[in-house]
DNA sequence: GTCTATAGGTTGATAGAC
DNA sequence: GTCTATCAACCTATAGAC
């Protein structure tokens, strides 16, 4: 990332590029990938249309531009590593906001690059290459659990994997159902989910979980 | 549907209707909307251009035309009211691929609609007209649930809305996955889910079944 | 209902001056 | 780096014959 470099060389940016992208991106939240035309993004940055093409090359320099952009977030929260909190309930809590808040902001670009083969196919070799994806997120609370589970405070018998893909999966489904504009009352909230699955994460027999303790390694 | 009618009168149509929906219908999840054009559909459908103005009026009305297509498999769902099933495990299996089947016709459309703000709206208009979304695969799961539960079959302490929201859930982001060519092997596997959700579901005295089946209300 | 031909408008992209 | 001016391609839609 650029934006690591504590001292720059040479002129300044005059901003023309940034605003261009940020341009791109706010049209193509509000309007969608078909009103993201190079005319349109240039007005809205207040620079000319042959601004957009000096920076990006080509239409699709930007939209991938702006599809890495979209998915930014996604590539901080892999630095983070481990999710954690002092118990479960807040773990599931911070994961599931994290997740809501992180594809509203990243289905609009997602869902435009389905708009067209060739784009869709480079943002997809562009995840798989990056390990991009829903799993990342249920990779993540997976490993959670399975350190849970590890020190009993968790039911022994279940599958942390599919656990995890059945609360991001609910999570997704509610950010996909919230983007595409549709009543988000009509499905469960996301804290129902999240005592819905803490309840069931619960080891068998609430009196007994020292006796599972033992099994802690660390 | 004009489909139910069974006899018609008058001159049979020549087909041309049916053969450039067809087209715009297959162009467009191989292609993508962008590549939805009046000419590549006249094209594939070995039909003039003109033929799909005076059958459609106008590219809006094709479009319409096409998402209503790919969703018509979740209206039939409709009229098939609740799901059923020899016990919990295969009713699970069969919603389960249900519903990653109907996604796999209707996700193409319903994230191609996403492509313009007005399109978008249209079908989110269409879909709460229709009472259609995500909540419908939610709530025939959750009824089902809510009968077990009170049959003794299924814990007690659940919420049957939420639990279905994950199951739902996990199946919306598995499909969602695949459309948008990711590997689906980076997700659990659907009878993985299936099994995580189905042991969740037991009561937790496995040996006192029948201590809640008193509870039984029909 | 289907065709050919064409109008009218929008878009991505380039050339060349500043 | 940014601009104006311009082009070639494409797309939607209509008119009118068959």
């Amino acid at each position: 990332m650029a934006a690591l470099q504590p001292k720059r060389r040479g002129r300044p940016p005059a901003g023309g590029r940034e605003a261009i992208l940020e341009a791109a991106l706010g049209l193509l939240r509000e309007r969608g990938i078909s009103r993201l035309t190079t005319r349109e993004v240039a007005a809205r940055a207040g620079v000319s249309e042959a601004s957009v093409f000096y920076h990006y090359r080509d239409r699709a320099g930007l939209l991938k531009a702006v599809f890495e952009q979209g998915l930014a977030p996604l590539l901080a929260l892999n630095e983070a590593g481990a999710i954690a909190g002092p118990d479960r309930r807040t773990v599931l809590e911070r994961l599931g906001h994290g997740i809501e808040r992180f594809l509203e902001q990243a289905l609009p670009a997602i869902t435009a690059a389905q708009s067209d083969a060739a784009t869709r196919d480079e943002l997809a070799a562009y995840m798989a290459a990056n390990d991009l994806g829903a799993h990342r997120g249920v990779k993540a609370l997976s490993d959670y659990l399975a350190d849970e589970q590890a020190a009993g405070r968790v039911r022994a018998d279940i599958d942390p994997q599919a656990v995890a893909a059945t609360f991001v999966g609910a999570c997704f489904m509610r950010a996909f159902q919230a983007q595409m504009h549709l009543p988000k009352r009509s499905l469960p909230s996301l804290p129902a989910v999240i005592d819905s699955v803490d309840l069931m994460l619960a080891p068998r027999a609430p009196g007994q979980v020292t006796q599972a303790t033992r099994r802690r390694s660390a």
